[in-house]
Order: C-alpha cells, then structure tokens, then sequence
RNA sequence: UCCCUAGUAGCUCAGUUGGUUAGAGCGGCGGACUGUUAAUCCGUAGGUCGUAGGUUCAAGUCCUACCUGGGGAGCCA
C-alpha cells in the first residue's frame, strides 16, 4: 500500500478509500473509548487527525504513543464529526515505528520559546513554527533559482575556498591543514605557508563576485547562491558566522538596470510567497499578531501578508545618498537631536537613518545609490563628480539593508588608480584586471542575503531562526 | 567588541527590606470521562536556585569574577 503525504489526503483525499500515513505524533487526547491522534508529517502545517478505538488496540501500544512518536497508520478516509477539520483517518492498523520517551523529550504540546528551541535545534523542525519557516526557506530557495533560470541566468558555483582577501569584507576564517600546535616555519620563525595545502595562505569566502564578475564578462549574466563566511564578532538578530547569499552579476547593465532587477526579483520572490506558501504565511502572520498583542497599538508591525502585499504593490523609492542626507537633515527627530548618530556627507548612514527614511518618511522600500566613494568598496563605477560612485542600497522595513550593489568600474586605469588609494595589491588581483584588460564593458551586480530576505518574509526576528543550523560567536553545536 | 538585562522543577515564571521544611501554571505519571481539538476533572512525583569565590550568626536574595542566553549598538548581507 502507498504512503500518502499529509498534505495531499487533506487537498485531495476522498473519503471512503483506504490510507496508509506514517508521520510523528503531535498530540494525543481521549477518554476510554476512543482516542483522537494529530499527526504531522512535515508536508504541511495543517495535522492529520487519527480516531483510534480503544477497543481495537492494545492497551499497550495506545499507552506509547506519545507527543514525538513516529507512527505508520493504515484506515478508512471519513468525513469528521468534530468541527476542528473536515477529514480524518479511522484507524485500522497502528504501527509504532519509533517511541518517544515522554519523560525526555523536550517539544512537549504547549508553547515554548524560540531561545528554548534554538538550543535544541535539532528537535525544533517538529514545530509548527519551524516548520513553516523551513518549508518557506525552500520555497524561496526554489523561487530564486526559477528566476534567475527563466531570464537566461546561469547559477554559478564560485570557490568557498579562496586565497584573496580583496573585498576587504571582514574578518575571515583561515583554511589550513597545519597542526595548530606545531606548524612549519621559515627562518624568521614564522607559519610557513609554502607547505600548507594550497602553498599559500587561504580563507573560506566572504563574497563570490570577484569571480562571479570573471562568469559574467562571458556568459552574459550569471547568479550565485552559496554559503559565505565571515569572522567578525557580530552579536546581533541580523548577522552569522556562515550565511547563503545571492549575487547576480551582469555585463552591459548600468545602474539603472541593476536597481531594475534588483526591484523585479524581489517582487518576484515576494509573489510567489503569496502564491505557494499562504498556509504557512497566515500560520506564521498570527503567531506574529498573538505576540504581539500586548504591544501598544502603533508599535505592533503590519500583518504579515499585509505587508508583503504592500511591498508587492508599491515602487521602490530611488534617490541619492545626497539627496537622503538633505531628506534627513530637515527631518523632526534630527532637528530634535533625536539621532545618536551624526548626520553630514560623507559619513555612513546608521541603521536609525536608514529605518527613518524607510519607515517613516517614505513608508516604502527605497533604493539609495551614488554614495561617497571613500565609504564604498573599490570596484564600483567612479562617477564624474570625482566624489561619488554607482552604489545602490536597497533598504526594507525592519531588516534594513536586504540588498547592496553596484554599478562595477570596467575602465582598467581607473580601477587600479583606485586600487592603489586602497593599498589593495593588484599584483595578487592580476586575474581580475585582465576582465577590464580584455574587452571589458559596463556590468553590474548586487548581493542579497538569505537568511535576511526569509527573515522578512517569514517574519522572524532573529536571523538564527531563518537557519537551521546558525553558526554564531560562541555557539556551534549541532 | 561595547552598553543593558537574565540564568530557580522538563518548559514558562513567582520568590517581599537576607531569616524555618523553595512555590504556581503548563508538561509528565496514575485515575475518571460515550468524539476530542495544546480537551476537561481528581490525584501525584519532580529542584546540589548557571559556575567559582567572598560578605554574614544566616545567601535563591548582597558583592566579585567567569560561563551561557536575550535585547540594543558597531561591523555588515
């Protein structure tokens, strides 16, 4: 007999034929003549309901099905006669496959912490809430390679193991084969990398465009979608040791295309949200409101639908960081004082600004580009005005910057000139030079983090909730 | 890394200005209940109060250090 996943007996099951499910128990309840069984078996959020007659089974088995237990039930599809779902299995044939031990183990039905499930992240994607978040992680996933297919992309896998450290993107995790205790040294007493692994010093990577901008220059347009690693001491509801990241990378776009893709893709990945996981969304939507509904009134975030619907319907808002400067300079809470930080041209903008410009002066998603150069990584495209370069930021409600991009300089002498004001050794990026050496033109490219775009789809507000194994300062089990 | 904050039963928390045998709800277990919806009712077990020092006649409560979690900031995606 065939295995039938929950989610398709709830869609499409006709009553009166036989069923086989196996799934894990998510609760028990019942009184002496009959016992009512939810299970899940992740291909949902929505339980299936067995009925059990206590007369047709063992006291013995009934007594081990607990909340965590994994069962194989055979029975009869029939029309519910309670109110809380439309069918259920009446069971014929119970199978335990796997116990749980009630006295042990942890996800017990009722509510639990997201700190709680966070430390036993191996048992968490037997919540609802987990559960919804991981499947709309795939959906996501999913959706992204889909897009970048249907337009002629071509995914790309850029090394994880790399021997530059250009981008200047943060601390980075050595990759070495050395005993730690007892390394080979050169005459000055120092690790002497010539007889590591790759006879060179080497990280794991903090981005894959140096490279993704070698596949572009050729192939047309490509995207990347890999982990990324970073070394930096972050403590903060944004931020990961090991994160995925996504970066397109395009020859003979500007700017403008750029930030034009950039809109189109989120949109893109934001429908098909609404369009595959509305289970999941309106799930994860009132767990949201249900926490917070004893926030006062303006402080409560908008519906999680609402908001995506919102973001869907409404164009991105582009100015320049010069114009955003002036924007914020007559702005209340700066003439107020109310701005921990200082706002002039030049400096880098605070997560208060940016929240400011998005939350309150636009209420919208907006687009920020051309910002100084000296706060800008060397590549990007060097405007006229000597002062500013083709940057684009992407700024969403609450997470802030979800994208950062740029237009790319493609003229050699410029870039080196830059390289040099930089002090990044050329010599090492030789093969990167060679694009703008050998028929270079105009391309772009941007970045969007994962975990920080399901952040802002599911909801949640702490990143290491939108990864199922978050690799944090401190803390790597699992 | 900095600032704030927390660590008491499996989980969520209470524990008065330091003062006898450390409490509740949920969960677990036992029982009751003719179809329940994280069911309900009755009963019951369960704690070296994060770790190490210190102050005191007396520390869950005060002090110091460390560990871990959470929030905010910086860095950034």
């Amino acid at each position: 007999m065939v295995r039938l996943k929950i989610k398709d007996i709830l869609q499409n099951g006709k009553t009166g034929e036989k069923t086989l499910v196996k799934a894990w128990v998510r609760t028990k309840r019942g009184s002496k003549n009959v016992n009512f069984i939810a299970l899940n078996d992740g291909s949902t959020i929505h339980n299936l309901q067995i009925v059990a007659d206590t007369e047709k089974f063992d006291e013995h088995l009934l007594r081990e099905i607990n909340t965590g237990a994994a069962l194989a039930v055979e029975g009869l599809l029939t029309e519910s006669q309670g109110s809380g779902q439309n069918v259920e299995l009446a069971a014929e044939k119970i199978e335990l496959l796997g116990k749980a031990d009630p006295e042990k183990y942890p996800i017990q039905p009722k509510k639990h912490t997201l700190e709680f499930l966070r430390e036993n992240a191996h048992l968490r994607f037997r919540t609802n809430t987990f559960g919804a978040v991981f499947r709309m992680r795939h959906a996501m996933a999913f959706a992204i390679h889909n897009y970048f297919n249907q337009k002629g992309f071509y995914y790309l896998h850029t090394p994880i193991i790399t021997a530059s450290d250009a981008e200047g993107a943060g601390q980075m995790f050595r990759v070495s084969t050395f005993d730690p205790l007892n390394p080979p040294l050169t005459e000055e007493g120092k690790p002497d990398y010539s007889k590591d692994f790759f006879g060179r010093p080497t990280n794991l990577t903090v981005s894959g465009q140096l490279e993704g901008e070698l596949g572009a220059l050729a192939l047309g347009e490509i995207y990347t979608f890999g982990p990324t690693f970073r070394a930096e001491n972050s403590n903060t509801t944004r931020h990961l040791a090991e994160f995925w990241m996504i970066e397109p990378e395009m020859a003979f776009y500007d700017l403008k295309d750029n930030m034009d893709l950039a809109e189109e893709f989120l949109k893109y990945l934001i429908r098909y949200a609404l369009d595959n996981c509305r289970d999941d969304l309106q799930f994860l939507g009132n767990r949201l409101s249900q926490e917070e509904k004893n926030k006062p009134k303006e402080q409560r975030s908008m519906d999680l639908v609402e908001k995506l619907e919102f973001v869907l319907n409404s164009e991105f808002v582009r100015i320049t960081y010069t114009e955003a400067i002036d924007i914020l300079k007559n702005s209340k809470p700066y003439k107020k004082k109310k701005f921990q930080f200082p706002v002039d041209w030049g400096v880098d903008l605070q997560s208060e600004h940016e929240r400011y410009l998005v939350e309150k002066h636009f209420k919208c998603p907006v687009i920020l580009t051309d910002y100084p150069k000296a706060i800008k990584a060397f590549y990007m495209k060097q405007n006229d005005d000597d002062k500013t370069v083709r940057a684009m930021d992407v700024l969403f409600p609450q997470i802030g910057e979800i994208i950062g991009g740029s237009q790319r300089e493609e003229s050699l002498e410029k870039l080196e000139k830059r390289m040099d004001e930089m002090n990044i050794p050329a010599e090492e990026m030789w093969w990167y030079l060679d694009t703008r050496r050998y028929g270079s033109v105009v391309h772009s490219g941007f970045g969007l983090g994962f975990e920080r775009f399901v952040q802002f789809v599911t909801g949640m507000g702490n990143i290491r909730d939108v990864i199922a194994f978050p690799r944090t300062p401190k803390s790597a089990e699992f």
